[in-house]
DNA sequence: TTTACTGCAAACTGTTTGCAGTAAA
DNA sequence: TTTACTGCAAACAGTTTGCAGTAAA
């Protein structure tokens, strides 16, 4: 039995054919950073029947589960990912759209330290560098 | 004959009312940090005549321009500050949507090491910690 | 007078919601 | 059978745009 059903009866989820088939998306794509669009079209490309506001409640129930991270990047549309335990930051590559993950403990160490400062507890926080390749 | 009117002409714009209004709620506005539904209804307020559609107008021409600098923090709506010099980072108060400023060169020192260790260069980038007051 | 600017209402994009039907447990 | 889930279409918030009128130069 594949896998995707246990996650999704963890969280409490009945296990439908539009869950399923998105989360194992998340799985399958290695780059991971899917917009609800992206997903709608790509089921829709697939023969499956999924309404697009399905596509957006399924990816909300997944966030409040814990089972995605939505980032809010420009350009309007929000993109989700899997999520996982490290946490990371984002570069995008404004040419090419390529997203780029980084992690930095000395810049997540002075985030705290400076809502500290401010007698602030961060519960949030949004780091995007929009690069190119030096040229 | 107020400051606003050159600073409008430098940059190859009419100088009319609207324009006028929304760049002095800017200077005057101490926390600097207005959406565009502010600045409607502020107008509003003190019996201005102007169109949301303008008021939006004349924030992409000011952006445009170089006058003011867009933020696209989370929760829909964007937010517009004068353009300074110095570049800065915000913190939101996700309590009170309260803004708040900070400066780290540290931070700033990581990011660009971070980009060039992948041969990149940034192009830009957005840090926003999202806080509550420490309980 | 000429041309840029404005207000209004209508359009648009990304996302959410009400509802009656459908399928998982 | 019961209740959660679904697709659809309509509603929504924030923002943009077409148009005919208005005001700055």
């Amino acid at each position: 039995m594949a896998t995707q059903n246990q996650e999704l009866k963890k969280v409490g989820l009945k296990v439908t054919l539009p869950r399923v088939k998105i989360l194992q998306m998340f799985e399958a794509s290695d780059c991971g950073h899917l917009s609800a669009e992206d997903i709608y079209k790509a089921l829709q490309e697939t023969g499956e029947d999924v309404g697009l506001a399905t596509v957006y409640r399924v990816l909300t129930q997944f966030e409040a589960a814990g089972l995605i991270t939505k980032h809010n990047f420009d350009g309007g549309h929000a993109i989700y990912e899997l999520a996982s335990d490290d946490h990371h930051d984002h570069m995008v590559n404004i040419k090419t759209g390529e997203v780029i993950e980084f992690v930095d403990s000395l810049i997540e160490q002075r985030q705290h330290q400076i809502a500290a400062e401010h007698g602030l507890t961060i519960v949030g926080h949004s780091l995007v560098l929009y690069v190119k390749a030096t040229e």
